[in-house]
This record gives C-alpha cells, structure tokens and sequence, in this order.
DNA sequence: CTATGTGAAGAACTTCACAGCT
DNA sequence: AGCTGTGAAGTTCTTCACATAG
C-alpha cells in the first residue's frame, strides 16, 4: 500500500464496489476476484486492484478477496461503520418522497428531521418525521446533538439560503438535489446531483448513437 | 475550433453552464466573460475557453460571449433544439414525485406516461400521467412514437427487468435512480444516479475534513 | 488594452504487464 | 498455478501562458 492521497475517482468508485460486495455476500459469495467483482460493477480487474492498493492490501495473492472482510475494509474506509444523521429542507413532492426512501436507511443513513417553509406542508408526517418549520432548524439540530448530512431539496429559489441555514445550524456535509450552483464555506463537503443535467447529457449521447456509426463507448 | 472528439468530462459540464447562462440572461446579462461564467459555475476561466473551444469558436476577443447565443450552441450541441419525450418505469413515491417536476419540463423533457406493476399505483394520476401497467409499456411507447429517456425508479430487484422492457419498447437512452449495475445493449445510453452513494461518497469527506487539518479541496 | 482560443506543460487517472505471494 | 499489488506506460483532463483578434 503506497499511503498518500487517494483518488477523488477511486472513492467515487467504492460506493458501487460496496453494493455489488453486498450483493454477492447476499447471495453467499464467501471470496471474490478482482475479476469477478469487475464484471459485477462493470469495470475491469486492473481498476479494481489498483483502487483497493490506495487504501490497503486486502487481498490474498492467488485466491482473492473475502466479501465480508472487504466490506468492512471499504465500509470504515468510508467512515460508514457508525450510521449518519440526515436531515431533509424542502419537503415537496421529491423530498418528501426521499422520508420514505429505504435505501438510506439501509445504508445507514437515517432521515430524522424534514423542514420547509410552506405552511401547508408542515405539520405532514412521511416516512416517520413530521415536517417542521424551516425556522427551527437550529434548534431540533441542536436536540439531535450531530446531523451529518442536510439534503437540499427546495425550489431552486430557496436552495442557497437553505445551504446557509445548515451550515449554520452545524449541519457538517451537504448534498444538493436542486440544480442550482451552491456555495458552501471550505470544510462543509457539498455535492450536488441535477437530474436534468443527466438528462441533457443524455440527450448528446443520443444525438451521436443515433447519427454517428462504429464501436462506441458507454458514457460514464 | 479543433474538429475532435469533446472530452466526456466536458460534456458533462455543459449543462452547468447551460443552467448559469440561462440565470445570468433571466438577470438581463447579454455579454458575460469567462471568468464572470466561471464565478457563476465555481471554476475556472481557462477550464471553461478550452470546453467551448472543443466544439466551436463562440466568442470574440476582448469582448466575451453573447449570452443567448452561447445558450444556442450549447443546446444544439446537446441535441436539445428539439424537445423530449420521456417514460417512467416505478410509480412509488420517488418516481411519482419526479411526474410533477417542473424542472424537467422547463428544460425540454416531457414525462409523457408513467408504468408500475403494482395494481394500487396503477390507475393513480399524477403530473398530468395516468400509471399505466408495465405491460403496457410496448404499445404505448409505439403510440407515442419516439421516446428518448426511459427513467427507472422501480425497486433494486426490478430495475433490470425495467430496462430490459424499455430497450425492447424502443426507448432510446435510460436513466436509472435504482442503486444497482444496470446493463444496457450498446448503443443505449445509460446513466445512473445513485443517491445512496452521494451519502457514502460525503461521509468520506465528512471523516477527512474533521480529522485532517490544513487547505482542502472541494470534492467534486 | 482586453478577453478569447490554443499549443504545451502538468496533473490525474486508467491500463498494462509482470514481479511477488500463497 | 493463480491472483494480487504495483511500477511504468498510456490516456484523459486541467491549467498555464501567450499569440491572436477585436
């Protein structure tokens, strides 16, 4: 293991090794190849052994890696072996359809509180947790004592001043549902997702699969 | 203009800048720079000179792009001149919510029909879309014509099967909100959104930036 | 004088190919 | 014999720095 900086791409990459590992220990995979688990995400060995040379050596030369253990590797690599606490700004439609979203807690994520700023939406319960009002941020994140991820699921209008509230509120990380560029002050890790933005790229991919002729490759 | 292939990484931030272009003229701004635009989208100017550059030679020097005719090109080069047409397959509540977004349709993509396999989904209306039974999916696709994006959001243990119905529909590019490795044949572009990811991927961050001291850089 | 467009340098990332363990 | 771990080569992407155009 060379101990420097691990690659931006290879941990944007281990949430996928870490859901094609579980996959495979639900289905009793005891140990897995580089190759194998290649083919499961769809990349390749080199990649894979390449990745896991950032953080550790994991694997036995000649027989390969032991599912369970490497979960555990990538798992405390990530910081996910203590669950997190998430709260959500912005309960429409699409946010308060993520109150109810399995796949977080399952991954331990826990969506324990949900703000907006409408009246007619405070006071609903999905999922478990009622809507509040976005003024009391402060205060019930101060009662959860650590929230560790505030989702920003507001009109775009609203998004920035959200961001501002968490972070004030002590919120530690941020990710970002609206398509809106978000500043977020150096130590609060923002990501953003633009669903729209995945349509228009798309919408290029098309535009050449459909016109241009030959082998192509995949859009990342 | 070097006539070569656009760098994916390009392509995937034009939308961005497609988002701030459209921002700064709703703002009444005819003329923006580089590096105003690259404020607007957090990097740099030369970042944004060499992406335009791979596709066209759309400014003038020691003046700055017309916004609206930025806003042009990029769309055309997108393939977004023409507005699209597109499915979803999952109607629970995280699909359901994305039939009311405005957001995909202030962007030129139509959700036009909604399929579920679920008989307490199907019949619902949501979005102006009736939920239609998976079956379905086929002849309403060949009703409607030309469907550009199929968007999954079933259940992990049905997304395959999703896409699988969707390229055999005719639908022309996929994208998958489910966390699983979805294969399309060549030739169907694929993108998937991982959400449950993004936490992971930010609870990383999360661990380096309050363990670490010391200039951080923004993941991206 | 200002801001673009772009070769060239540099950095980041991926793939190769094989030495090194088991 | 088989599969990992990794330097080295190759590729892609970013940033620099300046010639070029208005």
């Amino acid at each position: 293991m060379k101990s420097k900086k691990v690659p931006q791409a290879t941990i944007s990459r281990f949430p996928l090794y870490l859901r094609a590992l579980v996959n495979l220990l639900a289905r009793e995979v005891r140990i897995v190849s580089s190759q194998q688990l290649a083919e499961e995400v769809g990349t390749n060995s080199a990649q894979i052994r390449k990745d896991f040379s950032h953080v550790g050596e994991f694997g036995t030369r000649g027989v390969g890696y032991i599912v369970e253990d490497l979960i555990e590797q990538i798992s405390k690599f990530l910081g996910l072996l203590r669950s997190k606490k998430v709260i959500l700004v912005g309960a429409g439609k699409f946010g308060s359809s993520l109150l109810s979203y399995q796949g977080f807690r399952e991954r331990g994520f826990e969506v324990v509180a949900a703000f907006d700023i409408d009246q007619r939406k405070i006071g609903k319960k999905a999922g478990g947790v009622t809507v509040q009002n976005v003024d009391e941020i402060e205060e019930t994140v101060k009662n959860i004592g650590r929230v560790d991820v505030g989702i920003i699921a507001t009109p775009a209008g609203a998004a920035q001043e959200a961001a501002e509230r968490l972070v004030k509120a002590g919120v530690k990380s941020i990710l970002n549902l609206v398509p809106v560029n978000l500043e977020a002050p150096e130590g609060v890790p923002l990501r953003s997702v633009d669903l729209s933005g995945e349509l228009q790229i798309l919408s290029y991919y098309l535009l050449r699969t459909e016109t241009k002729r030959g082998p192509k490759k995949r859009p990342k």
